[in-house]
Parts: C-alpha cells; structure tokens; sequence
DNA sequence: CGTGACGTTGAAGAAGGTCAACCAATGTGG
DNA sequence: CCACATTGGTTGACCTTCTTCAACGTCACG
C-alpha cells in the first residue's frame, strides 16, 4: 500500500494548513515524507521516558496520551492526540523524550523518521516554520489544560475536556447533539482532568442526568452543545482551527 | 546607553546556548538585535488578551506571568517569566495573544521587534531552530505545572514551585541554604499554584516551622534544599539547563 | 464458567475553600 | 505630623468538594 503514508500525511497537513500558509510543494514535500506503520496495544508505551526517539508519531487510528506522574504513581496525562496529531514533533528539536507515550487504545501509528523531518525543514524554511508554530498550538492546549486543572471544579473541568475533544474531532454539532468515537475509560480520563476515577464516574452520571452528554467506555454523546459548553467554559479560540485565511500566518517568503 | 540592549541579550544568548548550538555570527545576530527598554508597574498589563503583538519582550528586572481565568475570574497563572526569560517569543509564530501577560512587580523589559527576530531567523535557520526549542523549554515547564496542579497536594505543589525558580533563578545552593528574590504576593503565589491565597499562607507556615523554607514577600529563603526538593518531588531535568555541552542540540549544519 | 477489566455506588474522612476578623507596613492628603 | 486608607499577611471557625476504601455489578473473553 504505497499510497498509506500520504492519505494519513494529508491529514496532517491539512492542520498545518490551518493555521500556516504553505505552498503546493511545501505540502507535496510534506506528504512523500516517509513512514512506516506499526500498531501498538492498549497501554503499551509507544515512547518510553529518557528514550532518544528518532522517528515522530503521526496517530492514524486510536489515541495515544503523554504521561507524567507524581511519586506516588499517581498519574497525570498532559496531552491527549487523536489521529491526525504529530504526537511528539517536538523531538525533532528535543530528541530526548522528557515524558512517555502510551497507547491508551489500540492504536495505530505512522513512524516518521525525524531526519527526513529535518531535511524537509532544512529544504524549506516554510515548513520549519509551520512545525513550530504547530508545536505552539500544543502549547496553547497545554496551558489550558493548566487552568482547567488548577481552577475549575470537577463538573466543568469534564466538561471542558469533551468539548476541546469534540472540537479536535471535528465533530460536527447536528441539532444541539455531537457524537465521536473516544476510547478512553474512566481511569483515563481521571489521569486527564487531575481527578480520581470515581469522582469521574461520579461526575459523569451527573452530566448524564443533567441531559448534557453521555460517555461510554468507546463514544461521547454530546446532548446539549450549548450547554455543555457554558458549563465547560469552552471557547475553542485556543485550538487555533478553523482561523479565517487571513489569520494565517507565513513569516518566510515565498521560494 | 547604547550598550543596554547588548546587556540583556546576553543573558538570553546564554539561555539558548545552553541546549543549542549557535556559531560566534549567530550569537552575535542575536545580541545585535534592537529593543527599547520600558517599565511596566505591578498588575499592569504587558500584552492585553487578544493583542496582536509587535514585539516580544525581554525582562531585564521584575517577573512576568502569563494569566489566564476561569468564567469567575478566578485567575490562574500558567507561566512566570524572570530576568533574562523571552516572556512571549511564541508570538513570532503566533502574533495574535492566547493569554494576557502582566507585571507581578515593577518589571523593566526590553522589547525586541519581532520583525528582526523574523529576519534574524530568516537570515540564520539555527537561530530559528534555537528558538523553537526555547519555546519548547517553556511547554516542558507547562507539561509539569499540569501534573503539578493536577496531582500534587498543597505542600507539594509550593515547594516544586519554589524549587523550579530557585534553579531558574540559578539561585546557588550553599550549606542546603539558597536565597533569591521572588517579588510576588502570596495571592500571586496562589494564582501559581491552583490555591487561595489563605491556603497559601498556611502552607508557607507549614514550610516555616518545619524549618524548609521561609518566604517572605520578596525573598524566598530555602533553608534546606535537600528537604525541600524532596517534599517537592523536585528534578530539574525538564528545565534542560546546564547541558552537558554533546547533549546540546543543532540540526542545521553550519555555515 | 471463571477471571479480569471496567463501571457503579455508599459511607466516612481529609484537604482545601469560604468567610470574616484583625494586624502590620506603607503611603497619602490635610 | 497625624488621620486614614490600602495592600498584604495571619488566623480561626465552618463547610464543600473530592478522595479513600470497600463492595458489588457487568460485560467480554479465554
């Protein structure tokens, strides 16, 4: 299947394009990027901590968390990446794996060699450009994630999540309702939020009752957009999609 | 005081040599760049939510913090930035502020057009290259302020806090004493660290009479370090200071 | 059909928040 | 130079949220 890499690449590119201005063979240079795919099973590392990773994981199929955790073992997720996502594009500046990687589904992935990465930023400042400024958008999440965390209860601190997901799954909201595929259990989704698995199942079923959403082990049920969102404080300006074409940036000039 | 500029970079030149690799040229790129000193006074605003910036900043004395809130106003501080720090350098790639960035004190910065940061990283791919990897210095500190505020208890969480700015500060640990100026509130502390001020403030005490740390409202005094890190599940590594010179990074081939 | 992973629920307890008062230091205008 | 206001720090009493512990249910799978 020759073609594999370049339809999962596309999605890929299609995020850079979201937000960074890049030409025809810019993204052409970007989709004959080599990869070769692999499947990694539910909570098996897909990056181990203090590795030196040479290839950048592009998720085609399932989700893949990074992990930190406290010294009791207690565990926290910092960043959650659904297919499409570069999970950790920043060891192409940062080879040294700072956190790991686990699968938290069965997941597929595409392992793109970082030297072909760099070359391809080297050949084209314009891609380099778009990479980083990809990495900043994983930053913006990140810092959301820190005010989610430190500053709002259990209820809206859930609720904040399924929305950025469902924004990133570009689920689209059909009559207030919005449905996707998130295969996370309720421990993962603890490790996310800073919450202990039953205060999640806890909140959970108050968010089902309320009307707002439901969550199976495998789909989220989003009932009510509209309010879900409010409770979640959810503004989605910090995901950085859907920026009008003038909003997009390109610092390089054109080759 | 045409040496002023100069002055300062330095200090920011010394930060990205610390993991990148940068030629005697490059370097001197970088601390030729121009910048016009300001001061801005305690809780006021450096970059307003929503501005789109023209400059990055440099602080030169004082500290910064990258604010956020919930839908309350309850605040949340998701970055400090201290002298020698580039409070906003994402803004080259993303001119358009995610976050609003205010004094925490009296706070002199240096503010660096971002035009000629742009053409300094035009001019010289591993100057760009180097800072993208600073920004992604600053998302390591992000990822651990997650886990942090996430999974750590009160205690825990100040003295991780305390112990990230005494190394950032490179505050030198002398008989397990180390002594640096922190100009905050213990309110500001509390914006930090996901707590209310009041809770601050018993914890502060609690570090006091266990003889860790004292902390006045400029002075942090940690009275054995040893404790203190531990209490805190302190590792500097995330930090990436203090390379050793091979683990530094540079993709671009030289001149 | 047993075993393990995941979800659900209740009861009790701890960590931290809220509210409110008060103190000390500093600054300001008369 | 004093009256007063403001800001930041301190402490106590009470209350809420979330955790902990423990039990049990349910579904999938070997």
């Amino acid at each position: 299947m020759p073609q594999y890499p370049q339809l999962n690449l596309q999605r890929f590119v299609d995020t850079l394009t979201s937000h960074s201005i890049l030409s025809q063979e810019e993204q052409e240079t970007i989709l004959n990027l080599p990869g070769h795919a692999a499947q990694v099973q539910a909570n098996r590392d897909v990056v181990r901590l203090d590795e030196v990773v040479e290839h950048a994981c592009l998720i085609v199929d399932g989700v893949v968390g990074r992990f930190d955790q406290n010294i009791d073992g207690l565990r926290q997720i910092t960043a959650l990446h659904i297919p499409g996502d570069m999970a950790n594009l920043h060891s192409v500046v940062f080879p040294k794996a700072t956190s790991a990687l686990q699968a938290l589904s069965t997941t597929t992935i595409l392992r793109v060699p970082q030297a072909a990465i760099r070359s391809a930023a080297r050949a084209h400042p314009a891609i380099a450009e778009a990479l980083w400024r990809y990495c900043m958008v994983d930053a913006a999440i990140l810092a959301k994630w820190v005010v989610n965390v430190g500053r709002r209860d259990a209820k809206t601190r859930m609720a904040h999540l399924l929305c950025e997901m469902a924004m990133r799954y570009k689920a689209g909201v059909v009559a207030q309702r919005v449905t996707f595929d998130l295969p996370l259990t309720q421990a993962h989704l603890a490790d996310a939020t800073g919450l202990t698995s039953v205060h999640v199942n806890r909140v959970l079923k108050i968010l089902r009752e309320g009307g707002l959403a439901t969550v199976r082990s495998r789909t989220v049920s989003i009932l009510d957009w509209e309010a879900l969102s409010e409770l979640g404080e959810f503004n989605a300006n910090y995901l950085h999609t859907d920026l009008k074409p003038e909003d997009r940036v390109r610092i390089v000039e054109a080759a």
